[in-house]
This record gives C-alpha cells, sequence and structure tokens, in this order.
DNA sequence: CACGTCAGTGAACATGTGTTCACTGGGGTG
DNA sequence: CACCCCAGTGAACACATGTTCACTGACGTG
C-alpha cells in the first residue's frame, strides 16, 4: 500500500491525511468540536506528531478554510466556462452545483456550516466570499441579458439566486443519504425556482 | 432586586435563569461548545445545582430547542393573523419578522445555528418544523391567489419564501451591529424579492 | 414550634483537552 | 560510510469537562 516515497512525500502524505481527517471528523460537530487527538488517532499518528504539520489546531481550521474556499472557486470557474448561451444556462449551472457537492460533499458541508456556526473571522471570510459571488453573479446577469435594471435590484435578484443555490447545497447535505430520487427532486426544484426568479426578474420594474 | 418569592417561584426563576444565560453563552460558539459550568457561573450557581433543574446538560439543549420553537410558532400565528389582503402581505409579513427576530434575536440566532450545525436529532426537528412551515405557506398562497399551479408548485415557490425568508434572518443576525440602515436595506431587499418571486410565479407555467 | 423537603454547596471522580519536552531511528546528504 | 535532519514517539503539564455524593440550612407545612 505504502510505496517508495522520499521524506517531503510522506511529509506532504500525512499533512493531507490530517486535513482529511480533520474535514471528515468536523462533518459531526463542526470545527467547534474537532479534537486534536481525534485527529492524531483517525490518521494514526501519536497527538503530539500533529505539530510537524500546524502550528496549531487553529491553523488547521484556517487551512480547512483554504481548502474549502479553493473548492468553491473551483466550482465557481466551472460555471462561469459554460456560461455563453443564457438558454441552458440554469440546468447547467444547477448540474455543475449539485455535481461539485457531490465530488466533495465534505468540503461543502464544511462551507455550509461554519458558514454560519464557526468563529467570528471565519464567519467573516465565507460572508466576504459569498458576496464576491452574488457580485460575479450579477454583474453575468447583467451582461448576459441587457436590461434596465439598476445594479441595485441586480444585486437583489444575484442575492436571492445566491441564498436559493445555498439552500440546494443544504437540503443535498443533509437529506441525500435518505430516500432516493431525492437529489434529483431538489435538482427540478432548484431549476424551477431559478426560473421563477428569471421570469420575475423579467416583468420587474423597480418600485 | 430579590422580592419576597415562594420556594417555587425561586425554582422557576433561576430555571428561567439558566436558560436565559445558555442561549446567550450559545450565541458564541453554538450548543456544541456550550459547558455547564460557564452557565452556572453566569447564574451565580454552583455548577452541581444546575442539576437540581435539568438531568443532563443535553436536556437543557432540548429545552432551549423547545424554547426556540416556540418563539417560532408564535411569529408564524402573527404573519397568519395578518395575512388577509393579498396586496399588503408581503410587507406586512416582513415586518413581522423582522421584528420578532429583533425582540427575541438569541432565539433566532439559535435556531438560524443549530438548524445546520446542531446535532442530528436537533436538524431533524428543524428541518420537520420548516417542512411544516413550508405546507403551511404554501396553503396559503393556494388559498390568496385561486391559480392553476400544482400542489407541486406551489410547494416549490414557498420553498423558496422560506429559503429568502431564512436568508433574511442569518442577514440580520450577523450583520446588523455593524452599520446603520443595514436593517433597511435588508427589509427592502427582502421585500422586492418576495414580489419577484411572485410575479415570477404569476407568470409561471409548468414545463 | 418541630420537622421534613429540597435548592444550593463543596469536594471528588474520571476523562478529555491543547501543548511542551527530551527522545529515537531511519532516510538524505556530505 | 558517517553524520544530521526531522517525522514520529511517549511522558508529562495544567486545565476544563460532566456527573456523583454527602452536606447544609432556610422555607413551608403538620
Amino acid at each position: 500500500m505504502t510505496e517508495e516515497l522520499s521524506r517531503n512525500e510522506r511529509k506532504e502524505r500525512t499533512r493531507q491525511a490530517i486535513l482529511d481527517a480533520a474535514l471528515e471528523l468536523s462533518a459531526e460537530g463542526g470545527l467547534a468540536t474537532l479534537s486534536l487527538r481525534s485527529v492524531a488517532k483517525r490518521v494514526g499518528i501519536v497527538p503530539t506528531a500533529f505539530y510537524r504539520h500546524f502550528a496549531s489546531v487553529e491553523e488547521l481550521g484556517l487551512a480547512l478554510v483554504d481548502e474549502s474556499f479553493a473548492s468553491l472557486r473551483e466550482m465557481l470557474r466551472e460555471v462561469r466556462r459554460d456560461t455563453r448561451d443564457i438558454e441552458s444556462v440554469i440546468s447547467n449551472s444547477v448540474k455543475i452545483l449539485v455535481k461539485n457537492v457531490n465530488e466533495r460533499p465534505d468540503h461543502f458541508r464544511f462551507v455550509a456550516v461554519e458558514r454560519i456556526a464557526g468563529p467570528p473571522l471565519v464567519r467573516e471570510a465565507f460572508r466576504r466570499e459569498m458576496e464576491l459571488i452574488e457580485l460575479e453573479l450579477a454583474m453575468d446577469i447583467g451582461r448576459l441579458v441587457p436590461s434596465p435594471w439598476s445594479n441595485d435590484d441586480l444585486r437583489t435578484v444575484a442575492n436571492l439566486m445566491v441564498t436559493a443555490m445555498t439552500g440546494v447545497v443544504e437540503a443535498i447535505i443533509n437529506g441525500a443519504a435518505s430516500k432516493p430520487g431525492w437529489e434529483d427532486e431538489v435538482i427540478r426544484r432548484a431549476e424551477s425556482q431559478l426560473q421563477m426568479v428569471v421570469i420575475g426578474v423579467a416583468n420587474w420594474r423597480s418600485q
């Protein structure tokens, strides 16, 4: 199972193992209840060896936040890459969202939880990130659908869409395991909701 | 400060003090990081006295969940009481939502956090409660606005509205303290979003 | 007025926490 | 081949956790 590896490769491998274990363990109880010793046990090292890789538990948490940011951004890159024709954009975006959540469920669960239950600084970081996403979406909408809406209106509709997609992530994460077909239902519902919003904003007049 | 009180009254008073202290303390870190000793210290009793009021810390948590449910339901009763004319319903509902969040911010923060970061049983309880709210809202929409939409469509739009209102609560809770006028902005945004959804669903055809 | 109930006390428990320290031993390099 | 670096070890630390137990003493009732 373990091949011939250089010392640096071995070190990097255990570092990643620590991150993975921490991510999995934080699925139950969040960052707040994550314990150094449980992580170490899961990785198969002694608790103190942890400090060869991170200066403190708090730093581990920040590393997890960074990892989650990377996952978020990768998904958004994928979404924007396929954002050309206005027709299929909704269906494509929802599918990409769901695909990414299924590829790295622990990252998205981590975001979903720490975004609102994490320590203040982490919450603030996620808030800024989502605000950025919202702004980009507002610009995309304004670009793809030339229209008389003010920037304020664009942000309002973008915010609603981001909120709806956040709800989709939550729905998938803590409802997927149970009944089959649930995910397809969530997808259909999300597509309908986005279409409703688009129709709504199309017939929208400020005031 | 302390009047003449019967033994039972005194007991009930400390019990409520425990609940209040626990609610305030769980504002930072959630139920997961709530410690018996910190609660006791805040109340002004010795840790062991806690067990005269609750069988365990877990039971304290369940009591807090019950309290939050009560706040949620009271708000919904207030919303439905004023749900007569279709015109002002959006503005009224948003205002009532915001008013209730400001009256018992700790309860709504508790719901917002534990709903997604709490122990599985608590999460499930909140999920059911919100599903109920969603169903009632779907029925209200179907009743107030006789229309050709299927129950499925009604639920889809109700779900979007509940999700949007959840977003409003979160926005108020961890953004209110900072700049003034933020709350008014959130209110305006929420009203616009609900109107967009209404317009969207009004022009909606299944498939 | 005597007596029992019972909210609150203080000591003790077993266990879990993050972090430090001196150490070992095998891979990497001169 | 000899030396060093350093990932991983194991003991120890100071402290926090939930819960138990025998206790005290004021309030409420007979």
